[in-house]
DNA sequence: AATCCACGCAACCGCTTTTCC
DNA sequence: GGGAAAAGCGGTTGCGTGGAT
């Protein structure tokens, strides 16, 4: 059956998202749930099409994304679910909690593919090289068109989080709940670290965001208590994010979610 | 120090399925 | 029941990063 395209291609954005941008999308959803993600995306004032809004909530800004390496049962459920489903990435999802399907894809993709099959190992490179191949002598084609490219540094304004950009939040808490816990590590960063509006920064400086967010958040009320392993080893913690659960679920303010915001949170 | 190469991951594309009227 | 729209899914690509040369 005929179908219209997904949203009007013209003057919409493409790539890489921006922090602020992630922002209003988050804004946007804490407030009003997406509702119909075709007229979400106009509705709150992004230049996005329906179909990237959702990708980028369900794949990266949901909160109950777990974020960081997959653990040993993980995978080897991945390996054990693929076994029985095949390549059903939302399926395998189904049984990870806080884990996307384009994630497990990817790591099935990157890893796991590799070590159940070593002839892959070696198939790999000569894929990349098809590839660089073909990259290459596209330059080649178009030298000029090249120059006109956005700013490659474009893709560093994506906010990666790597392991320790987010809280992992139980799904019992969902979107609803997710006032600014999440949003603030670094979407709203701009509260903490880093304008939302200055999208000039590094990947290197996300990093930095990332380590030491939770530790300005907690610093923006001096009446906060942090946990004495967080004081004496704030690297250590920032990457443990079963850490800033466990801070998160003894936080007095748990029963009302629009409250975890860990400026908000009060430790016993 | 510069360049090359492979990896990892976010995001896009196009197709299928589901829902709504 | 049929068509259109919306949502979901899986495959693929683009690009930054870091290690190797």
């Amino acid at each position: 059956m005929g179908r219209a395209p997904c949203c009007d291609k013209v003057g919409l954005k493409k790539g890489a998202w921006s922090a602020e941008e992630d922002k209003i999308l988050v804004d946007y959803i804490q407030q009003h749930g997406h509702g119909n993600w075709r007229v979400m995306p106009k509705r709150a004032g992004l230049l996005r099409c329906g179909k990237s809004c959702r990708l980028r909530w369900t794949n990266y800004l949901r909160p109950d994304i777990k974020r960081g390496n997959f653990t040993k049962e993980e995978e080897d459920t991945i390996i054990s679910l693929h076994g029985e489903l095949g390549n059903k990435w939302s399926a395998i999802a189904g049984s990870l909690p806080g884990r996307t399907d384009n994630e497990i894809k990817n790591v099935w993709h990157t890893h796991l593919k590799k070590r159940m099959d070593p002839k892959e190992a070696t198939r790999a490179p000569k894929r990349e090289r098809k590839r660089k191949k073909k990259r290459d002598a596209k330059d080649k084609l178009e030298p000029e068109q090249e120059n006109q490219k956005p700013n490659a540094d474009a893709a560093h304004h994506s906010p990666r989080c790597d392991d320790s950009g987010f809280v992992e939040v139980s799904l019992e808490q969902s979107y609803s709940g997710f006032s600014s816990a999440a949003t603030d590590s670094s979407v709203m960063s701009g509260d903490a670290t880093v304008d939302a509006k200055d999208e000039s920064f590094t990947s290197k400086e996300l990093k930095e965001i990332d380590e030491s967010f939770w530790l300005d958040a907690f610093a923006v009320d001096g009446s906060l208590q942090l946990p004495p392993a967080a004081v004496a080893d704030s690297a250590a913690f920032s990457d443990d994010m079963e850490f800033w659960l466990k801070v998160f679920m003894e936080a007095d303010h748990l029963e009302d979610p629009s409250q975890m915001n860990p400026a908000n949170v009060h430790l016993n």
